[in-house]
DNA sequence: ACTATTGTCTACAAAATAAGTAGAGTTATT
DNA sequence: AATAACTCTACTTATTTTGTAGACAATAGT
């Protein structure tokens, strides 16, 4: 599961996206518009603004933009800041591996193989798909 | 991320997978082989017993198989039992959808469909594979 | 300069979830 | 019987997540 944060963090940057090229958007706007609990977002924000995905301006006519053209933050590259890697377990992780706790050893593990392929075909999508697409709000099941 | 139970339980019906029709493996040396806590492994066979995707055998001579043929038991089947779903955000689920907190209506939100894409291209690949298949231990990488 | 407005930061509190254990009970075999 | 397994409910503890408090810093307009 993606945590709270990292969903409230993506829809926020997507706000952010939405509004670019108009001048900064106030956080009380993201809040509200987005339905995020508004002392949490500053937490987000503030994160966002360290990792230089957006840049704030503070005082009056301030808020927040996007540091980069929306076409350039990739979905998987939000999560990766946000939850530190996109694998489902810890060892399948490409840019922040870590051993798992209680595992056998990685040679020999395949969950870990599995999870690797699940991670870069997850990673495929992820990072083809940026801010500035267009996304189906109900894309077509086919069952398997 | 997968939970930590959830590894153990994808590892202890690996394990029966591979010991498939030579009698019950007992309790004890699922957990040795595997190294999954002895005390937390009873718990989880209990519940795969009865999900009916394990069977046991109590007293001497007693011990778990699995109840199906490993290449009827696909990755994407265990998760979603132990996990409840394979979806990374509660509204995209497509067998325990819930609405999410704190969201935009679902009608309009592109995460959600984002992540209903998401959704159904791992359950294309997890549903591929059974505890029958091999499993390429390190795959290859083929980065974006 | 002053004031209102808006973002920043650290630390904390509360809640939820996950991990693991205890211990008494049940069933089967010899 | 005795012993070797599994079963079940309830707990405890640890960890993570969510969210808030509150003092601080910067900027624009007057």
């Amino acid at each position: 599961m993606l945590s709270q944060k990292t969903r409230y963090t993506i829809r926020a940057l997507q706000h952010l996206a939405d509004n670019i090229r108009q001048g900064p958007v106030r956080l009380d706007a993201i809040a509200e518009a987005q339905n995020i609990p508004r002392k949490f977002l500053t937490v987000i924000l503030s994160e966002m603004v360290r990792e230089g995905l957006v840049v704030s301006h503070r005082g009056r006519e301030g808020g927040y933009e996007l540091a980069l053209d929306p076409m350039d933050v990739r979905y998987g590259d939000i999560i990766r800041l946000t939850r530190g890697s996109l694998a489902l377990v810890p060892c399948a992780s490409r840019n922040a591996h870590e051993h798992c706790a209680n595992c056998l050893p990685e040679a020999d593990c395949r969950l870990r193989g599995l999870m690797l392929t699940l991670r870069d075909e997850m990673a495929a999508m992820l990072d083809r798909i940026t801010l500035a697409d267009p996304i189906a709000v109900e894309p077509p099941f086919a069952e398997a």
